[in-house]
DNA sequence: CAAAATATTTAAATCTGTGTTAAGATTTGC
DNA sequence: GCAAATCTTAACACAGATTTAAATATTTTG
């Protein structure tokens, strides 16, 4: 039980937590990975295999607890814990995430937001605050977020990263359309979006395969 | 050459896309898998492999011209075609979404958006149509939009699949956190911004691998 | 200008990670 | 206690990535 955990899997992780969550809130205590695979639309083989990897509990002839197993995987996942973020780029898509509310509910706190220029999209009714980017440097220190999120221009992402980096932040949620380079103790994730809608535009194109 | 395209191949299309445009704006005529390796964090061998499973030309000792691999790749994409799209739901995200104005210079046209209270949100300065969810199945049939995105709650994502197929939609991208079933013949892109904030969460707890 | 050296792609072979299948082991429920 | 259900583990198969060898183009040099 329990050993390395693939990359494979590590993807799926969250898929999982989703739908444990569902059936808990549907009352269901346990579930057999036939049934769990219909509804993930993956193979019982796979999610048996799955979840011995992270830790295999699993009674036989009988199924998983739903409510053990997600609760492993959210602590696999980190999310028992509280996450500081700001948001850098308080353009339509950072102003959105900023008010996501289902992120703040999972335990993703926002605490500001940045932007070359503070004033714009004031509208929007957000007790958050919008501070110039000039004071990021000393703000960042200040707040002490875990997670940095980089929803700005992607000609300045790289070096917003290498700034955010030296006042120790170590973790990027990235919506800029570029790839960063970034040194091996902090982590990345990217959300290309125009990336994602090109995929989809090549799949209309090639509906045969 | 120009045989089966791999699902690994086709994921990393919009990355070679973003690059080569990169190249071009800088005015750099031909470039080598080695060079390209580089800048894009892949193994010449496989930027190799990549290019030639998609119609590879290129010319041995000299390397590949930007201009004429781009125009390629975007052909091979459908960005060569203008495409219609129409958001459901018109939450912050669904009209982040429709203000992105990259889409649209891609040739991406948001014709309208459509939400159950379509007078949420109004300050923002747009000149798009919000209508209400009930005159959807009509206006699509009017609009005839090719693409469908879905930034609306998890709970609704299903049944609104399921009437825009009626209506002759056939692609979807979704934002809504949840694993839609669809027919063969519609395509169908995720945006989990959960999941992707979760596998974050992951990496930061096991900075180790 | 021809021949050798260099750079680079192409194509085939190998390796690695992931998913699937199948046999074995454990628990449940009657 | 036995049959049915279900997980566990190991073996197998496949896709994707990397490496290697071969082919071809360009550049250099005498």
């Amino acid at each position: 039980m329990s050993g390395y955990v693939s990359d494979a899997v590590i993807r799926r992780l969250p898929a999982y937590n989703r739908h444990l969550r569902e059936l808990e809130i549907e009352g269901v205590a346990q579930i057999s990975s036939q049934e769990l695979g219909e509804r993930m639309q993956l193979t019982p083989s796979q999610i048996r295999q799955d979840i011995n990897s992270f830790g295999g509990f699993g009674r036989q002839g009988y199924g998983y607890q739903v409510h053990e197993l997600r609760e492993h995987i959210r602590k696999t996942m980190g999310l028992d814990q509280a996450h500081r973020m700001i948001i850098v780029g308080a353009g339509r898509m950072g102003r959105a995430i900023a008010n996501y509310a289902s992120f703040a509910r999972e335990g993703f706190q926002t605490l500001a937001l940045f932007d070359a220029d503070p004033e714009k999209g004031k509208c929007a009714t957000e007790e958050l605050p919008i501070y110039p980017v000039e004071e990021m440097a000393w703000r960042v220190e200040e707040l002490a977020p875990d997670i940095a999120v980089l929803a700005l221009p992607a000609e300045h992402a790289q070096e917003t990263l290498e700034l955010l980096y030296e006042k120790g932040v170590r973790a990027i949620w990235n919506f800029a359309p570029v790839d960063l380079h970034y040194p091996r103790d902090m982590q990345v994730v990217n959300v290309h979006l125009s990336d994602s809608l090109h995929i989809l535009s090549y799949k209309m194109n090639h509906k045969d395969d």
